[in-house]
DNA sequence: AACAGATACAACCGCATCTTG
DNA sequence: CCAAGATGCGGTTGTATCTGT
């Protein structure tokens, strides 16, 4: 449709607006409501298509925008939900009270893209440059189209359920999850994939950010998957290509955006109970991304509702108790080797037993 | 002071989706 | 169900301002 109807039939005045017209605008919206956008300018005597009017009430004229420089803990936000979310810009404004997608999109371009750059992390991908640089193209996923997130989720997400499928590979890239070191075969005809391109990344703690001395820290879990070997094998699992499973500990990584580095930790595996026979199939995405653990509010306490994943129950439950992982994992001082060793035994114990569920 | 390039921000454009008659 | 209009989104462009020479 493109531009809209009313301005190819009327002369209408674009570009800048003036003192004049943002007075008109904002006395006719408070007056009147905006209702229908594409009778406002008429009503409220304005030579500009309401599509226009539209824009320069969300982005300039609403009372409730916060006017002024962007924190140094809303740029973390924005870093940390845009690894997450990608250029959906609306969602990460949804996130952010008082700014709008516009100006979110406008600080990313002129001024966080190159923070990145320069403490050598990649805006594109949030990993460092020179893993980046060093990621070869036959190592890159089948589905490299799918590979850059950053495109307009209009074009690239047909609905929830390829949003949801399409996700994990883009995150277990940027995590670079192989650093597990699974062990690629098993004797059970398993495999987790090495390259963990099954990987799925669920964001649990973005409210929960905290600062700790000048660094602001925040939380994500890592959910590794498992992938099936090709059907001529034993494994006790059959049918499809793939069968996801939810790793019976998760992995928790904080991430340090004053040094731009990633630091590793893994809860104490033995205390996580085993829910085999969860189907994280029934959570999609962006149910999850709308789910009241993200609406509106950047601060939450950690102690509050965990976050809305039905068949996760067992799983939050935990998460509620574990009051900070980072210096729990300090603590324990969880080397990675030996965490992941017990880490993807686990999961092998796990596809077994969701294996002879089916 | 004048100019050019860089930067930040505002606004537009085109597309997809939603709504309505 | 369909078509047209309305709305929302993200990419892109335009412009004012800043900074360095």
């Amino acid at each position: 449709m493109g531009r809209h109807s009313c301005c190819y039939k009327l002369k209408l005045r674009k570009g800048l607006w003036s003192p004049e017209e943002d007075e008109k605008l904002l006395n006719h919206i408070t007056n009147h409501g905006h209702g229908c956008w594409s009778s406002v300018p008429k009503l409220a005597g304005l030579q500009r298509c309401g599509k226009s009017c539209r824009l320069r009430w969300i982005n300039y004229l609403r009372p409730d925008l916060k006017r002024g420089a962007f924190s140094p803990e809303e740029e973390n936000l924005i870093v940390e939900l845009h690894s997450v979310l990608g250029n959906r810009w609306s969602q990460i404004a949804a996130r952010l009270p008082g700014r709008t997608d516009n100006e979110i999109k406008n600080l990313w371009n002129s001024s966080i893209k190159k923070k990145l750059k320069q403490r050598g992390i990649d805006p594109n991908t949030h990993k460092p440059i020179s893993e980046v640089e060093s990621f070869s193209d036959k190592d890159k996923p089948t589905r490299s189209s799918n590979n850059d997130h950053h495109k307009s989720p209009s074009s690239s997400v047909a609905t929830n359920q390829d949003f949801f499928l399409e996700r994990p590979s883009e995150f277990s890239d940027y995590f670079s999850f192989q650093k597990l070191n699974f062990n690629s075969n098993s004797n059970l005809g398993l495999s987790v994939t090495p390259e963990s391109s099954l990987c799925t990344m669920i964001p649990t703690q973005f409210s929960s950010g905290n600062m700790v001395g000048s660094v602001f820290q925040t939380q994500v879990c890592v959910k590794p998957s498992i992938s099936l070997p090709p059907d001529n094998s034993s494994s006790p699992i059959s049918g499809g290509d793939h069968v996801k499973l939810t790793a019976p500990n998760w992995e928790f990584q904080t991430n340090n955006f004053d040094n731009g580095g990633f630091t590793w930790s893994i809860p104490n595996p033995s205390s996580s109970a085993v829910k085999p026979n969860h189907n994280f199939e029934e959570v999609k995405w962006s149910e999850y991304l709308n789910s009241p653990f993200f609406n509106g509010s950047t601060v939450q306490s950690q102690n509050s509702q965990p976050f809305y994943i039905k068949s996760e129950a067992e799983y939050l439950a935990k998460v509620s108790n574990i009051t900070d992982p980072w210096s729990q994992s300090q603590n324990e001082n969880l080397s990675t080797p030996e965490a992941s060793d017990v880490f993807s035994k686990d999961l092998q114990r796990m596809a077994v037993s969701f294996g002879q569920s089916l």
